[in-house]
DNA sequence: AAAAAAAATGCGGTTTTGTGCAATATTTTA
DNA sequence: TAAAATATTGCACAAAACCGCATTTTTTTT
């Protein structure tokens, strides 16, 4: 690879992200962090980006910083989205459904890891997208509006095919009585097949949704191997979840 | 080997692939990296590449390799899509490619349209999703970073599944001699089903690509039964493609 | 057609550039 | 504050570029 070329792939990706790793991008293009380095030094020289320590930023990485306000409960998001991203190992096979709180996580996905991702939501498929070592894999079907994922038959059949090491749900409602509820009847269908297609399953909600009800049953408690939420896992709230055996994170 | 041959061999090379190596080349033609380098100078200083250690690039390197947020011929392309939805009706199928010009056509779809579009272009889906009375379904497989689409065994048979009524394909080069042509092998693939599937094959382009070459064969000019371009339909650019028998708008 | 001139090419030696490695210093994180 | 991650620096080595010159090829002139 040229070093022309290279220098062009680093400035699409900061252009892309507003920041870039340095070791990211040496394992993506396989060479040594040195070159990276200089890379970034000349190219801060241009004012082309902004070299920090570990990387460089994109000029417009301020106004970014803080965008999304629009997201309700944004910050709690990210809390949860971060403690989700601890769980995700490289070269894992990830089953994800849709939701603010995923798009919140799948935004967040560190730059290195590389994994593979499943999932039906077309924001969600945008963000993993931008990712440029994971693998991402579309569930195809005919788009819900509402929801914007792929609902039917066809993306049912697929992720039956699979067998995912983790699968992340963000969910509507929990109680302990009566498990996780919802209120589409097409997403709990597919949040049933991912659960049953995957070895673990990832809970992520706000604590508001803790203990309420919707119509639809998705599944029982503890078919839930680990829920996350904003609050630290000592909370009184987790507790009879913690009881009943589930990991709270 | 002829000077004047062995310039515009590398200059082929460099439109074909947006890079060339001195080395390569040199063992290609069989003359000295020196000579190489010579002819690489001259083609630099008459502006027709761009000389970089180690071999050259194209000109448009940076445009095709990372396609920049603001379009390239911005409104020609718009032109091409107003055209090309003038072919869609009410209650149709249709099957679409991705990039940059059925995106265009994408955004610039009627609110009225009530069809159905099937795509394997993310870009695409994000688009078609936004307008209410359209029905969109994704051709689900993994995702090709670069060209922002699903490829693989699965979106191929799944689009063997349908017959669409019309068929609208952004395409990268085309000659009377060659047909279409392409340079992604992945989605050659895709657009080869897609015409297949169709009864009748939309090809949307710039005139810039009328009248060029890729390396990978799609299909032959006869196959298209439309050929879009932001030209008048009488320019002479297309009388070839009008007498063979294509309609041209 | 032969001679002269000009251009193109290849080659050896030198210089510059690009890259990685290791040792050391600095910054960040826990 | 200690440990981990990242930067810096100097160096070595290979690849590429450059330079001058000899040789060959092409063009022009006589």
């Amino acid at each position: 690879m040229l070093k022309k070329e290279r220098q062009a792939y680093i400035l699409h990706q900061v252009n892309l992200h507003n920041k870039v790793l340095s070791n990211s991008l040496s394992s993506q293009m396989e060479v040594s962090e040195d070159t990276i380095r200089r890379d970034l030094q000349e190219l801060s020289e241009v004012g082309k980006l902004i070299k920090v320590h570990g990387g460089a930023l994109s000029h417009s990485f301020n106004k970014i910083t803080y965008p999304s306000t629009d997201i309700y409960a944004h910050s709690d998001k990210r809390i949860i989205a971060n403690k989700a991203i601890s769980l995700i190992k490289d070269g894992m096979f990830v089953l994800t459904g849709g939701g603010t709180t995923i798009i919140e996580m799948a935004r967040a996905l560190p730059q290195g890891l590389h994994a593979t991702f499943v999932s039906g939501s077309i924001p969600a498929v945008v963000e993993y997208m931008n990712h440029p070592m994971i693998e991402v894999i579309v569930l195809g079907d005919k788009i819900s509006k509402l929801s914007k994922m792929t609902i039917g038959a066809d993306a049912l059949a697929k992720i039956k095919n699979f067998k995912a090491d983790i699968c992340l749900l963000g969910i509507n409602a929990i109680d302990m009585e009566h498990g996780i509820t919802d209120n589409d009847w097409d997403v709990v269908q597919l949040k049933q097949h991912m659960i049953s297609s995957s070895q673990k399953v990832v809970c992520l909600t706000i604590s508001e949704k803790i203990n309420t009800l919707q119509p639809i049953h998705v599944c029982a408690a503890n078919k839930i191997d680990i829920l996350i939420t904003e609050l630290d896992p000592g909370d009184p709230l987790l507790q009879p979840y913690v009881e009943a055996g589930i990991t709270v994170l």
